[in-house]
RNA sequence: GUGGCCGUAGCUCAGCUGGUAGAGCAUCAGUUUGUGGUACUGAGGGUCGCGGGUUCGAAACCCGUCGGUCACCCCA
C-alpha cells in the first residue's frame, strides 16, 4: 500500500473512464442546450448561509457539510448541492426570467461512503427560475427522460408526486405527525427520531417494521388545495401526452426541505434499492425568496453521474469510448523520425502516437497493436536511406507466405514526401 | 453515525487445523539480430493494509486502527 491514497469517499477517475465522464456531460449538454438551457458555472465554495437556507431538517445541511473558516474569517462551505448556488446566483445577478440553466460539477457531503455514494460526487442538472407553468414541469421531467434515452438506458422508472402548496404540505405534515404519534408503539426507534425532525421523511423508511404503518398513513392527495390539484393534474396530463410513463408515488417526499408541488425521481431498476435513485428533482417555489430575492418560482433536477453510469454498466450501454489513435509510428532509428512524423500528422488533424526509448521493432509493433491504430508507419535504417516509409494496415487480415512464414500483408512503401498526404487520405 | 462481511504482486484471486508466499491476467524480454494480433520460454514485481499481542514460529489466532463493501441512516 502506498503511503498516500485518496481520502475516504474521494477517488481518481482514470482513462478510459474519464473520457466517458466527459462524454456523459457532452450528451447532457446537447440534450438541454437543444431546449434553450445555458450552462452556469458556479463556485465550489459558498457562504455557509447559502446552504443553511435549504433547511435545518435535512442531514445534508446539519451533519454532512464540509465547512471551515477562511483566512478572512468568513464561514465557508463546500457546496453539498447546486440548486442553492444557482438560486444565489440568480439573486445576485437578477437575469431575465425564465432563467433556464444547466450545470455539472462536484459536490461534497460528509457521509459514510458506499458504492454509488461518495463524499465528492458529480451531478448534472438543470434549473428554471421564474416560471410557474405546469408545462415547464413536464418539459423538465421530459428532458431528464430524454437524456436517459440518449444514453441508451431502458430500465428507468419515473416516480411522480406533488407536495401541494406550502399550506397543503404543512397541513399534511401535521396530519402525518398526529397519525404516527397515535401509533408510536408500532414505529421503529429510528423512525421515532425522524418523526421529531421531519414527519414526511418517515414515509421514506425502508425498515420492514414501519411498512404497515406507512402504508396506512394519510395520503397527501387529501390535502391538495384546488390550485395544487390542478397543477398536478396538468403535469400528469402533459407527461401522458408525451408518452412518458410514470408512477404516482405518494410516499415520494424527497430529501431536501425546499420542495413543494411537483417532485419526481428517476429510479434505476437494475440497481440495489439503497442506491437506486439515479436522479430527482422538483419544484421549489420559495427558495429564491429565502435567499433574499423576490418571490420566484423554481424547478429543476439533478442526476448523479456515478449511479447513472452504474446503471449503464448494468444495461451494457454507454461503454467507455475507445481512445484509439489513427496512426502509430514505429521508428527503430532512434526516434527522431517518429517525432517528426507524429508532429506532422497531428498538424494535419490525424491523431498519432509512437513508442519511446528506442525499443525493438517487435516491441514497438506490439505497442502499435495495443494503441488501436489503423495504420503503423515503419521507419528503419533502410527506409531512411531510401527516403521512404512503410505503411502497414493493422486491422487487415494477416497474410502468409508460400513457405508458411508471415507475409507483409497489404503493407506498402510510400515516398517519405508523400507520407502525410497518403495517411491523411487513408484515414478518411 | 450504527452494525455485518472483507483487506495477499499493477488487476482478479489461491494459500487446508499457525512452520518466514503462489497462480492467471498484465508488464518486460527471448524463441523470430526489420514487423503486431496466436503459441512457447523466461524475468521483474509483495515489509501478506497498518500497529500491538499470543507463540519457538503468524498471511493465518486475538485486540486495536485504517481502508473497502453491504444494510440501516441519508441521498444523487
Amino acid at each position: 500500500m502506498p503511503e498516500f491514497q485518496t481520502s475516504p469517499g474521494m477517488r481518481d477517475i482514470l482513462p478510459p473512464e474519464s473520457a466517458r465522464w466527459r462524454r456523459f456531460v457532452d450528451v447532457f449538454a446537447q440534450v438541454v442546450e437543444g431546449a434553450g438551457y445555458g450552462q452556469v458555472i458556479s463556485p465550489l465554495l459558498e457562504d455557509l448561509g447559502v446552504f443553511q437556507r435549504i433547511g435545518d431538517a435535512t442531514d445534508v445541511v446539519t451533519k454532512e457539510m464540509y465547512d471551515f473558516v477562511d483566512k478572512g474569517g468568513r464561514h465557508i462551505a463546500l457546496r453539498p448541492e447546486l440548486t442553492a448556488s444557482v438560486c444565489r446566483a440568480f439573486v445576485q445577478h437578477r437575469p431575465a426570467t425564465p432563467w433556464k440553466v444547466w450545470y455539472t460539477g462536484s459536490q461534497f457531503r460528509y457521509e459514510k461512503p458506499q458504492r454509488g455514494r461518495y463524499r465528492q460526487f458529480d451531478q448534472v442538472g438543470i434549473e428554471v427560475l421564474g416560471a410557474d407553468d405546469p408545462n415547464l414541469d413536464v418539459e423538465i421531467i421530459a428532458l431528464g427522460w430524454e437524456f436517459y434515452r440518449a444514453l441508451g438506458l431502458q430500465k428507468v422508472r419515473l416516480l411522480l408526486n406533488s407536495l401541494g402548496e406550502p399550506a397543503d404540505r404543512a397541513a399534511y405534515v401535521d396530519a402525518l405527525k398526529a397519525y404516527f404519534e397515535a401509533n408510536l408503539d408500532a414505529l421503529s426507534d429510528e423512525s421515532k427520531i425522524t418523526l421529531q425532525k421531519n414527519p414526511l421523511r418517515v414515509l421514506d423508511s425502508k425498515r420492514p417494521q414501519d411498512a404497515a404503518l406507512v402504508a396506512g398513513a394519510p395520503k397527501i392527495a387529501q390535502f391538495y388545495s384546488e390550485g395544487a390539484a390542478a397543477h398536478f393534474a396538468a403535469v400528469q396530463a402533459g407527461l401522458t401526452s408525451l408518452g412518458i410513463p410514470f408512477t404516482v408515488d405518494t410516499k415520494l417526499v424527497r430529501g431536501l426541505d425546499y420542495y413543494r408541488h411537483t417532485t419526481f425521481e428517476y429510479q434505476g431498476l437494475t440497481l440495489d434499492s439503497a442506491q437506486n435513485a439515479l436522479g430527482g428533482g422538483g419544484r421549489y417555489d420559495g427558495l429564491v425568496e429565502s435567499l433574499g430575492g423576490p418571490a420566484t418560482a423554481g424547478i429543476g433536477f439533478a442526476l448523479g453521474l456515478d449511479r447513472t453510469l452504474l446503471a449503464c454498466d448494468d444495461e451494457g450501454v454507454f461503454a467507455p469510448p475507445a481512445t484509439d489513435v489513427s496512426v502509430f509510428v514505429v521508428d527503430t532509428t532512434g526516434g527522431a523520425e517518429a517525432l517528426a512524423i507524429t508532429t506532422a500528422l497531428r498538424a494535419v488533424g490525424v491523431s498519432a502516437d509512437r513508442a519511446y526509448e528506442n525499443r525493438s521493432m517487435k516491441s514497438q509493433m506490439k505497442a502499435a497493436d495495443r494503441s488501436g491504430a489503423a495504420y503503423a508507419v515503419i521507419i528503419g535504417s533502410n527506409e531512411v536511406e531510401a527516403g521512404v516509409a512503410v505503411v502497414r494496415p493493422l486491422r487487415a487480415e494477416r497474410t502468409v507466405n508460400p513457405d508458411g512464414t508471415d507475409g507483409d500483408g497489404t503493407q506498402s512503401t510510400v515516398p517519405r514526401s508523400d507520407l502525410i498526404d497518403h495517411l491523411k487520405k487513408a484515414i478518411s
